[in-house]
DNA sequence: ATTCTTGTTACTATTAATAGTAACAGTTAC
DNA sequence: GTAACTGTTACTATTAATAGTAACAAGAAT
């Protein structure tokens, strides 16, 4: 596992506090690059509610492949994304 | 604040294990944003270090454009950036 | 059976990040 | 003073993600 990754990781790990967590996301990501992170969230926690792919695609104004690369992550079997979405819905 | 990365955030607030962090970005990043996220963590480390722009850009084989954001980021005060690498220096 | 809806794949065009490079200003060393 | 080093900005070319769209197959509804 990449050293660099696993430190933003454990970084992470250790901070229980969600305003300081996304303000470090903030200072790592584009303005262009969290929006991204948002629009995948909600795909996810769409298509685990069964929304039909055509319909987040027209709601959401985003193209199918974007929404196929979130689809393909929720048949994982025992998809962390899936777990993680659940608790919000 | 989006309430999506909000979300994502409280996720991660949550989470206090690295690996499982881990698996979460991998599956909501691609690979090429995940190894973007390693290089800008490296570039501030290494600013934080006092490495010269050029000697890093060198090194790690990058552009000073994407170093100049990282010292941008390092400038700010209370930079949390800041904070968070030097846990690991 | 045929029509409709759905998920998936494939294709080109577009966009945002950034590589590669040059130029400039400020500092330091000599 | 000037030469070397530094941070910063600006520019074009490249790259990866993705918008927009069409096509295909499978299943459900009629």
């Amino acid at each position: 596992m990449d050293k660099n990754l696993l430190e933003i990781c454990q970084y992470l790990a250790n901070s229980n506090n969600a305003k300081t967590i996304y303000k470090f996301l903030e200072s790592l990501l584009t303005p262009k690059e969290l929006q991204t992170l948002s629009s995948r969230w909600q795909i996810v926690k769409l298509l685990d509610q069964g929304v039909p792919q055509r319909k987040i695609a027209k709601d959401l104004h985003l193209s199918l492949c974007k929404i196929t690369r979130g689809s393909k992550e929720l048949k994982k079997r025992n998809s962390i994304l899936k777990k993680a979405v659940n608790q919000f819905q």
